[in-house]
DNA sequence: GAGTTTGAAACT
DNA sequence: CAGTTTCAAACTC
């Protein structure tokens, strides 16, 4: 009984694990990203594509993809929960343990009774491996195997999960989850270690980390059609829940400094839970030009379980929600073109005009009159609260968002890249100056169509530009946390790096937003997207003649030595200086270089995985470092960005001295015309805010995650 | 506000 | 894939 059984734990019980933390399943429940993880373990972890540029970055359209995803999870998700509730705990565990481990193994000759003898020994060395990731709480100790191992077993025989019920009802099975853990260790005599806390931390970072990686499976089974654009919503829901994470996370830490062994989803004061506090922190610490987009947090306003903050926070979501539906395909990052000099988003603007003008495209009515019910409630309807600050911002976000500039197409009907509106996603409306446009939706088939076509030429015509940017906040972020982070962050390097080398597959136009092609305007002008940007030029550009006021291509900042691009260089930052916007001069597009994992060290749960996504990476080899043009093999020129940041985090999660594999994501070593796709914000560790600035996105304020790093 | 310049997008 | 054309934003006056 005390005797940990050491067949009842496998990766899959982890991985159900991962599944049942509440952040967990609060991201699944909005992000687009797909979670296949009875399919990908059916496969064995064999079969993981490469996510297609165009999977990461869809025209998220109206469908609901949870259906299709039910539809996908419910054989196993359904026989675990089964083999949990037909049986008692141990039993349970034990038949889920018995299929997964099938299923892991590929049903192999390991299932003879010999064979199972032989077994445990490599499933405990495996097991250790694993336990080496999970088992560490947040100070760096590790829980005991037999802790974990208990753990697992409880939730995976004691809880059904349904990772479509709506957030609350996450949160609140998960908390009753909770309860029944501590009912189950009560029983057991088990007594639960402050460590506890921490493994649903790491749990939970495995869940970001997992579901990037089981996107892909999802994407490889839908590559054959159109269904896969289906199960993406869009990917702002996921940037922003990405960004959430840490804060959610940054919340935990505290309950865990504190000392609330449950700390971790704890409520707060108010009853709500500390989730919804994050709402308010993304709304003040994101740009307005970021504005949440949270589908999967409607049922929460619809349970009408929502204090006033939260419901202003709601209100925040919605409003993206609505401009999702309203084009007929998503928010993208890219639908804040033009952030004018109030800085207010054309989202809440067009949400605006759309509301006030009742202009409801199809299939969405129910959406806008609930955003129509909600904005009068939320910035007019309750006028006793229009003194708190709260709402004078929502107040000013709206009246600003009314002056939002759009697009002054004359030729292209609005169907064209060029229109800014039709590349953000957006709909043009009536502020829009444009002639014959037909991206409107009484035309929603021609726009879509025409979309369709340009996402066949180019996919990531349509993709946020600053996803990965966004995710190498969070990475840098997260480096602050702690060493306990490293596979994880690696883990979501990871995904970066696959995005890189599907954009790398690209065409050159798919790329070149990350590089300006300048040739007259030495990149001194709003001409250039680097210096519109607000970021220097970096060696993906092609401009000639740089003198980015910002960061020239070749490195430095010109403006000390050139007076007009002293001027310009000024203009520039004044200007965001008005949006409260931090720019370091000097930063180009970062490297995103990170530290490519070993794989072959990670847990076996993800090193097959991963071992899909870089047999560079199976080889271990020594530097890839592998920079631009050059070919340079001077590391220092390689060396990343963040290796600071990540100098001491070991690369499989133990406290090894890592080797710094230098692998630099911004190159294609066979293609001279390879073109820096993502940046990196200049990451500041001791800065409290971090600014990117896209031709579309302006991100900016964004507080430093607190460390968790031991003092 | 009209005209010019510019570079991205689209086209060939 | 390189060169050309089209386009709309940025810019200038």
């Amino acid at each position: 009984m005390n005797t940990p059984d050491k067949t009842q734990i496998t990766p899959t019980s982890n991985l159900s694990k991962f599944e049942d933390s509440p952040v967990f399943k609060y991201i699944d429940s909005l992000s687009p990203i797909e979670l296949a993880k009875s399919r990908q373990t059916d496969n064995g972890f064999s079969s993981l594509a490469f996510l297609s540029p165009s999977s990461l970055f869809p025209s998220p359209q109206i469908t609901c993809h949870r259906e299709s995803r039910h539809h996908f999870l419910e054989p196993l998700n359904s026989r675990v929960a089964r083999s949990g509730h037909e049986s008692n705990t141990s039993e349970g565990a034990s038949k889920v343990d018995e299929h997964l481990g099938c299923l892991n193994n590929d049903c192999s000759s390991k299932e003879t009774s010999s064979g199972q003898v032989d077994e445990q020994p490599n499933l405990a060395t495996d097991l250790s491996r694993t336990l080496k990731y999970d088992c560490r709480s947040p100070d760096g100790d590790f829980e005991p195997c037999n802790e974990i191992l208990k753990k697992t077993n409880v939730e995976v025989a004691g809880q059904e999960r349904s990772p479509f019920q709506c957030n609350r009802d996450k949160w609140e099975e998960r908390q009753q989850s909770f309860q029944n853990e501590r009912d189950l260790r009560k029983i057991c005599g088990i007594k639960r270690s402050e460590e506890s806390a921490g493994s649903d931390w790491v749990a939970v970072l495995s869940d970001v980390a997992d579901m990037l990686t089981m996107k892909s499976s999802i994407i490889h089974e839908n590559t054959d059609g159109q269904d896969w654009r289906t199960t993406n919503s869009g990917t702002t829901s996921f940037i922003s829940n990405i960004l959430q994470f840490p804060l959610d996370k940054a919340n935990n830490s505290e309950n865990a400094e504190s000392g609330d062994p449950s700390g971790s989803f704890k409520q707060s004061e108010s009853g709500e839970p500390v989730m919804d506090q994050m709402h308010v922190i993304l709304s003040t610490c994101l740009p307005d030009e970021l504005v949440v987009n949270d589908s999967g947090l409607k049922k929460d306003d619809k349970e009408g379980n929502c204090n006033q903050s939260n419901h202003q926070q709601f209100s925040i979501r919605r409003r993206c929600l609505v401009f999702e539906k309203s084009p007929g395909f998503g928010l993208h990052l890219n639908s804040l073109p033009n952030i004018p000099k109030g800085g207010q988003s054309p989202l809440s603007k067009s949400i605006l005009s759309s509301t006030n003008r009742g202009e409801v495209p199809d299939d969405n009515k129910g959406v806008v009159t609930e955003n129509s019910y909600e904005i009068p409630a939320t910035f007019g309807g309750d006028e006793a609260d229009h003194n708190s600050p709260e709402k004078k911002r929502h107040f000013e976000l709206v009246e600003e968002s009314v002056a939002c500039k759009r697009c002054n197409c004359k030729r292209s009907k609005c169907l064209k890249l060029y229109c800014d509106c039709f590349a953000a996603g957006l709909y043009c409306i009536e502020p829009c100056s444009c002639q014959d446009c037909f991206n409107k939706p009484i035309h929603e088939n021609v726009v879509l169509e025409t979309r369709r076509q340009i996402e066949s030429r180019n996919p990531l015509a349509f993709a946020p530009k600053v996803l990965c940017c966004i995710l190498m906040m969070v990475l840098s972020s997260l480096n602050e946390w702690s060493l306990l982070l490293a596979f994880y962050l690696n883990h979501i390097k990871n995904m970066v790096l696959l995005v890189q080398g599907e954009i790398n597959k690209t065409p050159a136009s798919a790329r070149h937003k990350r590089g300006c092609n300048c040739k007259r305007s030495s990149c001194l002008k709003k001409y250039c997207e680097c210096f519109q940007a607000g970021v220097g030029c970096s060696l993906s550009c092609r401009c000639e003649g740089c003198k980015n006021s910002f960061g020239r291509k070749d490195g430095g900042c010109e403006s000390e030595s050139d007076g007009d691009n002293l001027e310009a260089c000024e203009k520039n930052a004044s200007e965001k200086s008005s949006h409260d916007t931090v720019i370091t001069k000097g930063q180009g597009h970062p490297d995103l270089s990170v530290p490519s994992p070993d794989i072959s060290r990670l847990p076996f749960a993800y090193s097959g995985k991963l071992a899909a996504f870089f047999p560079h990476s199976i080889k271990s080899s020594p530097q890839l470092c592998s920079t631009q043009e050059q070919g340079s093999s001077d590391t220092s020129s390689c060396k990343p960005k963040l290796e600071s940041n990540l100098d001491g985090i070991p690369e499989n999660g133990t406290p090894e001295i890592p080797k710094h594999k230098c692998f630099t994501l911004v190159s294609n070593p066979t293609s001279p015309n390879c073109k820096r796709v993502f940046s990196t914000p200049n990451h500041d560790s001791t800065s409290s805010s971090t600014t990117w600035r896209s031709r579309k996105l302006i991100l900016r304020s964004v507080p430093s995650f607190p460390s968790f790093s031991p003092p």
